[in-house]
DNA sequence: CTGCACGTGACG
DNA sequence: GTCACGTGCAGT
């Protein structure tokens, strides 16, 4: 049946997104009803094989390539869905163009589960009316410690320049831990929330400091405005009305986890990234996108003022700050005149250790506590040992699936003990978790000994060497146990607890006033770790450990074991010159072309065997050295352009930098969980010409047939 | 010959 | 994700 009025209609044809891998959306027609109602953007109910789906609107088509026999016809707008958001829209768009995902793929995981999941046929309500009943927490006045704080002059300094910015702009917040950065923060959103009614801000915190004292903080200060808290630990429900209001506007602060940089929200007017620096922004599965960067991206199109807070900035954007793109606002001195903790390097060489603990660090600890303080004994690294290992013949307990050694562990004891601690095998990386063998699997030994140090068998060193003092371990193993971390922060907070035992959980965000001396043990891989980015990381990680001590106390100390006092993050360390550090990592990345001063996308491949990885990664990279020389021969597609000889140049003497592909070689860590892995990198002074051979490149990857599994990762964080 | 397990590709 | 289909092997 077709009228007059239906032929040449925009809308009788929808493409839809949905959350299928490797597809660039799917046909539908649209009833002549709908016809009216659907835009792009819109949620949409679709048929999907014998299921329903649902889907968001990405064009408007008068005609297809389907088939008419395959063309189904949509079962109509999602009801109670929200509006089509066009900011939103964008940024997902931005999304699935530059990590070079297809749109569903990006879009549809950003959905809660619950708005996500077809309504069952004769469910009572939608699900978008009961996240509608469900409206966040509003906090009773009076409940929580809710003013804004008194301002040093260099907070005031930093919000004034917030305050001043227009439009769109990137200040890169640069404050030393303890100078008071969330309170600027705070201040400043508050005064954007103040000077418009409708408008909504958005804090990013890493994972771990998405702490309940944070958004209790926050809700005690933003207590008229309502705030959503969105991260993926959240239940479905309360994820789904949270974020149901904050794209209505229905709250105006949204503090949350790297996903929820992928909220929409209407009335957003301001960005904070809290600790922009903290690797927990790369998202790690499905897409992998950088909510920093994203952030960055959406207030760019939003026209709005970011925020991107650190004590140790990223070197991007240090990078960024230095060439005066992102402006700096620097923050060096400590709320109150705090001093910042004394830098003590010791050196094991030829000296007595006792649990892993030099002479100097007991010293150390023993005066805290003889001063009545506490102690924090830092180990980035949990279980009871490292490895197990056979003394007669050297077998080592390594993970059959994986690149990797099975960590001793020592099992959680029931109440009372006295019975001998029960240990187990277990591998970090696959989950692998078996007994520990009663002699040597390879030959027969009885003696196998823990080899090296995790915070468990630390922890029962502190206790012999400290019989009287109260130790409590934090690491992943204790979080596990319902509220047993908070438990012991709690208690370390009230003074019950007099050295502190733990990995890089205790590193962020805790304030411990009765805290005077940081040990930290084992750094020593870090500063010379085959991954570039290590010493950045640790160099965070230490201002950070460090930040832990002294906030209160003064004479505070951090002791640090290292083979290596001399190396120069230490010698930065001391001096607490991040600056300086950073303009040095910065030359020598220049050198070495690494970045920010190129740009990396990695071609990862995982197979049963290596020789099936490597073997795809070598196709891959030779259809992309092809791909490189008629583009090369061809700059433009004219043929006017003399052709210019293909090979890779230094990047000095690059007009028009070209992508480098090199090798493909197996990832560090080669086996995971059975799989064995490879990977092939890729770079270039140039995001621009990087992005657009990437586009071309995988479109010719999708054509290979190949069993084995492979993915793109953008600006990889681990090479 | 039949039945089942597994892998693969389509689903608009 | 789920389903249908094809392949290959084991059992009757």
């Amino acid at each position: 049946m077709i009228s007059s009025n239906e032929v040449g209609s925009p809308a009788q044809i929808v493409r839809v997104a949905l959350d299928i891998p490797a597809s660039e959306g799917f046909d539908y027609t649209v009833p002549p009803s709908y016809r009216d109602d659907l835009a792009i953007g819109s949620w949409v109910l679709v048929p999907w094989g014998k299921a329903r789906r649902i889907g968001l609107v990405i064009a408007l088509l008068d005609q297809t390539e389907v088939p008419p026999e395959k063309l189904r016809a949509l079962l109509g707008p999602l009801q109670g869905a929200p509006a089509p958001d066009r900011h939103w829209f964008e940024l997902l768009r931005f999304a699935a163009t530059y990590y070079h995902r297809p749109f569903g793929e990006v879009a549809l995981p950003a959905i809660p589960k619950l708005l996500r999941t077809p309504p069952a046929a004769r469910s009572r309500g939608s699900a978008f009316e009961r996240a509608r009943a469900r409206l966040p927490q509003a906090v009773a006045p009076g409940e929580l410690p809710a003013d804004p704080l008194p301002l040093t002059s260099g907070q005031q300094t930093a919000i004034d320049a917030l305050q001043a910015a227009r439009g769109f702009s990137v200040q890169l917040l640069h404050g030393v831990t303890g100078s008071g950065k969330t309170e600027v923060y705070l201040q400043w959103l508050a005064s954007i929330l103040a000077a418009e009614a409708k408008a909504q801000v958005l804090l990013l915190v890493p994972e771990i400091a998405l702490t309940p004292q944070l958004i209790r903080q926050l809700q005690g200060r933003f207590r008229a405005e309502a705030v959503a808290v969105l991260h993926s630990e959240l239940p479905d429900g309360e994820r789904a009305a949270h974020w149901l209001a904050a794209a209505e506007g229905r709250v105006r602060v949204v503090v949350g986890t790297r996903l929820a940089v992928l909220t929409p929200m209407p009335g957003l007017a301001a960005i904070v990234v809290d600790e922009e620096h903290d690797p927990s922004y790369k998202q790690h599965e499905g897409v992998r996108y950088s909510a920093r960067d994203l952030a960055v991206v959406l207030a760019q199109q939003r026209k709005i003022p970011v925020l991107l807070g650190s004590a140790t900035p990223s070197l991007e954007s240090w990078l960024a700050a230095r060439r005066g793109r992102y402006r700096l606002l620097p923050m060096p001195e400590r709320v109150g005149g705090g001093q910042l903790p004394q830098l003590q390097l010791v050196e094991p060489r030829a000296r007595q250790q006792r649990h892993g603990l030099l002479g100097e660090t007991v010293e150390a600890i023993g005066q805290a506590l003889a001063a009545g303080r506490q102690a924090l004994v830092f180990l980035n690294r949990r279980g009871y040992a490292p490895v197990l290992g056979c003394d007669a013949c050297g077998w080592l307990s390594r993970c059959e699936s994986c690149t990797a050694f099975r960590v001793l562990h020592r099992q959680a004891q029931a109440a009372g003990g006295g019975r001998p601690a029960r240990f187990r095998l277990v591998c970090h990386h696959c989950g692998a978790d078996g007994p520990v063998p009663r002699l040597c699997p390879e030959c027969g030994n009885l003696d196998l000994s823990p080899v090296g140090r995790g915070t468990q068998r630390l922890e029962e060193g502190l206790a012999e060497i400290f019989p009287q003092a109260r130790i409590a371990r934090v690491d992943r193993d204790v979080a596990r146990r319902r509220n047993a971390a908070r438990d012991a922060i709690d208690a370390a907070h009230a003074g019950d607890i007099d050295i502190l035992v733990g990995t890089q959980m205790l590193a962020k965000g805790h304030d411990f006033r009765r805290l005077s001396v940081v040990a930290v043990l084992d750094v020593d891989a870090a500063l010379y770790s085959s991954d570039f980015r290590a010493p950045e990381r640790l160099f965070a990680l230490m201002m950070q450990v460090a930040g832990r001590a002294g906030r209160s106390a003064a004479g505070a100390r951090v002791v640090i074991q290292t083979r290596f006092p001399s190396h120069p993050l230490f010698t930065a360390l001391a001096r607490q010159d991040y600056d300086g550090f950073a303009d040095e990592l910065l030359t020598e990345r220049r050198q070495a072309a690494l970045p920010p001063f190129v740009f990396l996308a990695l071609l990862r491949a995982e197979a049963p065997s290596l020789q099936a990885a490597t073997d795809f990664l070598d196709t891959a990279a030779q259809i992309g050295r092809e791909l490189l020389g008629r583009t090369m021969a061809e700059p433009d597609g004219s043929a006017s352009t003399p052709p210019e000889p293909v090979r890779l140049r230094r990047p000095s003497e690059v007009a028009s930098p070209s992508v480098r592909v090199y090798d493909p070689v197996p990832m560090p860590m080669m086996r995971l969980a059975g799989k064995e892995r490879a990977q092939l990198l890729l770079e270039c002074e140039s995001r621009t010409v990087l992005h657009a051979f990437l586009r071309d490149w995988l479109a010719e990857l999708q054509a290979v047939r190949t069993p084995v599994r492979w993915l793109l990762e953008v600006d990889p964080q681990e090479i």
